[in-house]
DNA sequence: CTGAAAGCGCTTACAG
DNA sequence: CTGAAAGCGCTTACAG
């Protein structure tokens, strides 16, 4: 069954088909009662324009593409589910890139890429070189970045700096002065890391300055931003002289590996070690982990709304910034002293 | 800067647009001196053909859609990006579909939905209405179903009720004699639950069964497939009557809820209980789950290439059955008896 | 093997 | 306020 065109509209109604096209947009300078007329013609044939005609003709596709460096990831899935709840609202489809390995990443910027596939991209994390920034606008998109910042460009702002000093405070208030950082790793010009890791862990040197804490460089680790990397560094950690009583870590993930090591080593957390996360993870609150949360959907959210903005299909939001709140469960606690009495705070 | 059209290539390779259209292509009947000449001009030119363009003129978008009820879940993410790899590999765009509340659902499915959009979909856990599965065909889609079956549609199949009776069987070996199950309740028509779960629930039968165990009703539980779900389930267990030794449950997520419930009430696992979960979940590792793993991503992987292959984009595959597999770790262990001596297994 | 022309289904100046 | 016509940039019978 062949769907019905606007001809066949036209036809039906009586009127031209520039007619029924204007009639049926909504644009202005047209009479109600044929408006009225040709609606009804076309909810009588089941009529909706064709995507793909009504974007040769105007050049716009009504389409965004999301681009992370990995979708089966927690945050870029919260990241995605919220962009697109905001776009699909305003009738935009959602294009999925998914650029996970340095060769696809090429092939993408060097190539076709989203030229005439969409009018804007959300780049989530991946830190764009600027000849890759390029390649994107050449390819016609107006972009809006997530986790990065660049000249000219929108993105979202999250206040990680001041959200890693956050969760270090928790820790100072509660009495440790043996404190951790696990963060993440920054693979030159990969996929993930990049501004915000380098600001929580300036968030931590902000807090533990103005605590007056001395920092040890081997309690900066640095791990892939995933549980076995967390697991890794801190068994690494355990091999030290002296232990931290907590560990702060850059992503929750990180923290779990963190709580797999610590326990699996026979350690109890939060009475031997501390740990506090950053992202507030959906299976967070199944580790009980006390941790940063930093309204990823909100962010995806706000993606959204500032794409759209640049595009014209909503009003330009105020500059909003998130910043990090602190959500207090069970891995954290005072520090117990070597006889077994908790320090006083 | 306008991107370069048919017209130029042809101006420049000195042929007609026709011959550009077939060179580039490469459909056969072109002579080979000609073919390269058109090649380089349109290297040299940057030319690529507009995709909207070419979606009108064949009627193919190669474009896949990807309905899923939820996107920020695991499981979903999961499927999603490895089905959407093989398509990328393909040529084919991902256009992302959530479908998340019963009002979006409607709307997706008496509305255009994807008509013109794309060219088939592959649909996630959602039980599809008859009238909805009609109406996705009439809105021009091949379909493929995961988590789902319908005559004459494609689907993916995993022997659930195999994976499920395995669970149970890994801890009948162990020992255990007071078994529980903890499935996922199935909303009408709604999002979640549906095919996988039953078959999950009808192998704890049949594990039962030929343990030659009684099934007690008090301990076959049903919850909403989340952490929260499981976690409130096995609370409602810690209050009645005497104590399974041994948890089963549908998901990672109940069983990441189910251990939070039963350390945060004091219980060991898995000295006081064992837990095994379905699905090997990327964090169980963290948590150190026992579980099945049903190859998630090669569910995705299937799902693509079923689709391809309907769209004659891909050899057809003969159909492949997944297996589930035991994933055996900390989580299970033989009951302890009362006295505190482990039971022969 | 190659080209001229029609067609895919809309939108949008341009006239009236 | 409405219509005829051109155009968006390809693809594909149809001729030759």
């Amino acid at each position: 069954m062949p769907s019905p065109s606007v001809h066949d509209v036209a036809a039906r109604s009586g009127v031209s088909v520039s007619t029924v096209s204007r009639a049926l947009r909504g644009v202005p300078g047209i009479s109600a009662a044929t408006r009225k007329r040709v609606q009804e013609a076309a909810v009588e044939l089941g009529y909706t324009a064709s995507p793909t005609a009504s974007r040769l003709a105007t050049g716009r596709t009504r389409t965004v593409a999301v681009i992370v460096p990995e979708l089966a990831k927690w945050f870029f899935a919260e990241v995605i589910a919220a962009a697109g709840r905001v776009l699909a609202e305003h009738g935009y489809d959602v294009l999925l890139v998914e650029l996970s390995t340095a060769e696809l990443r090429r092939a993408f910027f060097t190539g076709p890429g989203l030229r005439g596939r969409a009018d804007g991209a959300i780049v989530v994390a991946l830190q764009l070189g600027a000849d890759e920034f390029e390649a994107l606008e050449g390819q016609g998109q107006s972009v809006v970045l997530v986790g990065s910042e660049r000249q000219g460009a929108g993105s979202v702002s999250v206040d990680d700096r001041a959200g890693g000093r956050a969760a270090v405070r928790h820790l100072v208030n509660l009495g440790h002065e043996r404190i951790a950082f696990l963060g993440i790793r920054h693979e030159p010009r990969s996929t993930l890391g990049g501004v915000p890791p380098a600001q929580r862990l300036l968030g931590y040197r902000d807090a533990l300055a103005e605590a007056g804490l001395p920092e040890d460089p081997r309690w900066v680790l640095t791990a892939e931003n995933s549980v076995d990397g967390g697991a890794g560094a801190v068994a690494g950690l355990l091999a030290e002289q002296g232990l931290p009583t907590a560990i702060a870590a850059a992503s929750d993930e990180l923290a779990f590996g963190a709580l797999r090591t610590l326990r699996g080593a026979g350690l109890r957390v939060p009475e031997d070690v501390s740990v506090v996360g950053y992202d507030n993870h959906g299976l967070a609150g199944a580790v009980d982990l006390t941790t940063m949360d930093h309204d990823v959907s909100g962010q995806g959210r706000a993606a959204a709304h500032a794409l759209l903005a640049v595009l014209g299909a909503a009003p330009v939001a105020g500059p909003r910034v998130i910043s990090p709140r602190l959500v207090v469960r069970g891995s954290t606690a005072p520090p117990v002293d070597r006889a077994g009495s908790t320090l006083p705070p």
